[in-house]
Order: C-alpha cells, then structure tokens, then sequence
DNA sequence: TCGAAAAGTGTAAGTGCTTTCATAAATTAA
DNA sequence: TTAATTTATGAAAGCACTTACACTTTTCGA
C-alpha cells in the first residue's frame, strides 16, 4: 500500500495525497475527507524512507553518551527523549565508552544516519587537547551539536554547562569553614571531575586554607565499585593522612566515603563530613541522606532540547548557557 | 556527492559502485580498490534515506520501555544497545511512560519508522486482560517484538524472563525459616512487584506459614521517592502490624525500607531484615550491603539480543527463555 | 584453440515519497 | 459579463539508492 494506491482509490492524484500527508493548505476540504477516509480505510502508513528521502530529514536526533546506566546520563537521556519525542522527534541512543576512537565512529554513523542534529551528553566527549575535538567541529559543519555539560568553542556547538568550578568551591567552602582536613575525592574517568579540582583549590584559597596535593585524590575503578572506593580511603588513612570531611566529584564516590566510615565504624556526619555531587537518587540511598550538589539536571535538558529545537527551526540562539548549582544539605554534613 | 559522481569518477557503472557500497563479492579486486580510493577522495557517504529505500530497512531497533532512568531499565538499555550496535544495528530509544495510550503511540510510531524490530524493557508492557496487549501481538504481525521481563503467547513474540515467582519464593522461604512475621512490599506500577506476590505466598505456604493479607502491602509513589516508602513502613508499623523482615520487589524499595530502619533505630540485620530485587547498583549504596536477587540481566539482555539477531537473519527460535533468579547475601540478612 | 562456464560490469526499472510548474476551476472586482 | 485573481489539482521530474537481467570479458578444461 503506498501512495499511488491511495490516490487511485481516492480519484485524486499522487500529488494531493502527498499534500493531505504534510497538512498543506491547498488541499480542499472535500478532496481532504475524502484522502484521509481512504488513508484510514486502507490503514495506510506513509513510507518513512521514501519520507526521508524527499525531505532529507526523518526527524532523529542522534544521543550520544558514554554509559546510559550511569545514573546522570540516564537521567538526562530521559529527559532529553521526552522533550525531543513530545515535539516529534525520536532519538537514536549511542553508548560510546570512554574511547575517543568509539566516540568518532558513533559520530560517524549518526552522520551516515542523516540526524537532524547530535546532543553529547556528559563532560567526557570534550577533550583538553583541541585538536581532539575535531570530530565534534566537524560534527557541527553539517548539523547543530549539543554539549551537556562540557564547554567547547566552534560554530555550531551549543553548550549547556553548570559552572561547576564555583559550585565546587561553594561546597567546599562550606566544609572549610568548619575544619581544615578536607579531601576532595574525583573520578579519574571523569573531565568534570578533574574539572572542579579548581573549585575546591579556589575554596582553600579563598578559605586561607593551605592547599597540598595530598588532599586531592581519584578513584580510578568502575563507576559502580563502592566497596573499591572504601578501600581507597583506606588506603589513603593507612598513609597517615587524616581528613574529617570529603569532597566527592559524585554521589557514587560519596557512597563509598559513607561505606568507607561505616567499615571504620565513624560517625558521619560528627567525625566525618561528606558532600556529594549531582543530588541524584543516590542521596536517599545511605542514611543519613547525602548533602550534594544540586546542578538542576532537569532544567539544564529542557534548555538543551528547547535550544536545539529552535536552532532546527532556524533561529539564532545562545552558544553557551551556564547555570549555578546549589548545595542541598543532608545529614551527611553538619 | 551521490552515486552518480563516484561512479563517473572512478569510471564505472553506479551498479557497481552500489556492489562495493554493499560488500558484494562480484567486483573485481582492481576495481573495488578504484572505487573506494574514489570514495575515500571524496569523502563519500552513501544517503541512508535512499539506502532505507531500496534495501527496505535502516538497521535500526526500536527499544521501548517506561521510564529509562530506572536503574534497572537503564541498564538493560546499556547492555541491549552495546550489543545491538557491535551487531550493525542502531536504537532509537522511547519513554512510553505506563499509560497504555502512549504505548499504543510509540509502538505505532516505530512500526511507522521502520524498525526491523522491538524490544520492550520491563513488565509494565504485558497487562493481564489479554485484550489489552493487542497492540504488541498487532505489531509482531510486522517485525519481531522481542519482551524483556514480561510473558506473552503470541506469534513472532519472544519473551526473556526470570522465573520471578520462584526467585521471590526462594527470598521468602530464606526469611520465613527464621521468623514468620515478614512483609511483602511491592511498587504498585510494577507489573512483575505483583506478579512475585504469588512467590511470597507460595513461600509461606511452603513454610508452613498462615498468609495474611495484611502482610503485603504496596507502594504507590514515585519509584526514587526512599523517605515517602519509609513512610509508608511508618504507617503500617503504626497500624499495628509487626515485622522482623521486609521482603521488596525491588531494590529501592528496600533501600526506602533501611532508612525506615535508620529513622526509628531498628538495627539492621538484628532486628530487621531486609531484601531486595535486581541486585542493582543500589545494593551497595548502603551499609551494611543489601542482601537482593540477582536476575542476571546482562546475560538475560545478551541472550534477547542474539535472539532478535538470530531472527532477523530468519532463523527459528525459541518463543521464551526463561532464566532463575539467585539470592546474593549481603549485610541485611543474618 | 574452441566452447562452456564463471566472473565482472552496465542498463534500466524499481523504491515511495516531495515539490515545482502548468493548468483548470472557482471566486472576486470592475 | 468579462477580466483578473485566487484556489485546487495533476503531470512529471527529482531524491539517491538497489537489483534483476542482459551482456561482455575472462578463465579453464578438453
């Protein structure tokens, strides 16, 4: 069943049933019922290939992210697939890793796909080193590009960031005001959690607390592995270092500083203070509930999806959007 | 840059540009090599839409489920896209929300799409009026549907599922040998929470155990609101009721459960056990670690993604794969 | 060295839409 | 009533591929 089949049926031509399927206006209202019967009698779907040949779109958006069961992206692909689905487009998910190579072949094949445009979401898709970010400019000469949380400049690269730098500094503020003895505790696979190293340095600064490299410490495991995080911090005592509060670069590390002090049976929050990053569900997993983060993942999707639908529509809109994230506080602080 | 400008470029038919395009073997080696140096120069990428067109498929899947930021879904997800993409074939992801209607829509806008197959995430998708679940047995009738989670007979559907009622069986009898004043707790927009009841009674039963109806109870919030389900334990310790031990249908439940724990000093596993379902990344988010049924979905989602893969290459399989669930021992158990 | 089979290549007919341009019909203004 | 518009419709040319079928060239056995 196809086009010419309709027509037939109809007694009109291909071209005014192509004209009722895109809603043109120059169709009149008889010939319309009458199309649109047929259509409904046949149980006629219009070809979506054919579709997307003629009008070079098939309205997808292609979602990259390096893992969609880390609680944070997989957040924010639900938000993004409900945005972009209740305006009529559909996403193609790609899990990339942490490979850049992975990453350059999945941009790749949405390109092949023809998406009308690609959303990055997660901080791990921009590199330090320019030149390896090539493949998101590139990207971005032939379709709008859409970072979550990473900052890039080139034309056609949108960005939708938090300005994690000084919520980390916020948060660790907070735990320098009480005690010199912070550690901030970081992802290794994570660009924004080496990131927002600054944040809490700028918080000893500002705090006038004495800034040394043995405070700052990453996790290097699976994103999952909260047992390993505690062992961490236990390696880290074991060398002498002391610490009555930690500052996590995300609310998995946080749960392994709490496993951490439940093993060693301390208090938290009298003996040790912990601050998370994210405010995701994770924060009423552990009890008490962990102080975090909040970086408003949701508004930040609304504007990303918003943004990106307007750009498809042709109209000029902002490169850059920074929002401020906002320290929840929880019994893991005081 | 289309066909018609390789092939006059590189000197041949655009037939035989389409061989090489399509790895078909009747093409000489010196001509091959002609043809891809040509492509390569000019940075050709053949248009999907026209491909879609004369091929009849993207090589794309459509993956359905409710809400793809509950951990469980998203890690299905993961695994089902990872798998799918090593495989050639893309995913074009849809948060159908539990309302039978928006179901009805995705499904019918993937079938519009062309997916050369669909899989469904979770339990919500199978209802229990039969009538009801015509939409996924009127899909099927185009392209396999794959389900995880959720059994149905129907032609050309593929059901991947835990034998839950004996897995929660088994979780029950391990509480129920020690006290029997335990309580099922189930999400009431889960499907297969109501369906594991029969597990929990057939565990009584088999424990020699009275069942009383009063003993199982549900949660009807959102499923990442923890302090709301401690609530509700709240209240039906309130109520009167007893309990040494909190059999859930999923993890979060329990965690929900631990801080009910927390919040009235009940130690845990002293005076209250618990254990949860999925054995997800949560269980190791609190201390001490959740005793929870693993359900092996990794394997579960590898094994429905070869199935659909399998099929789609016209091979016959079986209509239902059917794993059991194993209790993994934690700290919320004695 | 010839003929048959195999291998390589091209022509042309799909695939199912969109859209431009031309034309016919209906409406309005004079 | 006629001319000028406006509105509705159709014919046909894309869009960029795939593939059946026909034809040419090569290979190889006898």
């Amino acid at each position: 069943m196809n086009i010419y089949d309709v027509s037939e049926k109809a007694g009109v031509s291909i071209a005014t049933v192509s004209r009722v399927l895109n809603g043109n206006e120059r169709v009149s209202e008889r010939t319309r019922e009458k199309v649109l019967a047929v259509m409904e009698e046949c149980g006629y779907t219009p070809n979506a290939f054919a579709r997307g040949l003629g009008l070079n779109t098939m309205k997808t958006i292609g979602v990259m992210c390096a893992d969609s069961s880390y609680p944070y992206q997989a957040k924010a692909i639900y938000y993004i697939e409900q945005n972009l689905r209740a305006n009529g487009y559909d996403c193609i998910l790609c899990c990339t890793g942490d490979a850049l190579e992975r990453k350059r072949e999945c941009m790749e094949l949405l390109l092949t796909k023809k998406v009308d445009g690609i959303i990055l979401v997660g901080s791990s898709f921009v590199y330090d080193k320019k030149s390896e970010n090539k493949y998101i400019a590139d990207a971005a000469k032939q379709i709008p590009v859409m970072i979550l949380n990473a900052d890039m400049d080139a034309p056609n690269v949108y960005c939708i960031i938090t300005d994690d730098v000084k919520s980390m500094e916020e948060a660790g503020k907070f735990l320098l005001k009480d005690k010199e003895d912070i550690l901030y505790l970081y992802n290794a696979h994570s660009n924004s959690g080496k990131r927002k190293i600054q944040g809490f340095k700028n918080a000893c600064k500002k705090s006038g607390v004495n800034i040394s490299e043995e405070r700052i410490h990453y996790f290097d495991g699976y994103h999952e592995d909260i047992p390993a995080v505690a062992e961490l911090l236990n390696r880290i005592r074991q060398e002498g270092i002391e610490f009555s509060g930690i500052l996590c670069s995300d609310d998995s590390l946080a749960m392994g500083a709490l496993r951490f002090a439940w093993e060693n049976n301390i208090k938290v929050p009298e003996e040790l203070q912990v601050i998370g990053y994210g405010d995701s569900m994770l924060v009423n997993c552990c009890n008490p509930g962990l102080t975090s983060v909040d970086t408003k993942e949701e508004v930040m999707c609304q504007q990303l999806t918003d943004t990106l639908l307007q750009i498809l529509q042709g109209k000029e809109m902002p490169q850059k959007l920074v929002f401020n994230g906002k320290l929840v506080l929880r019994g893991t602080t005081r």
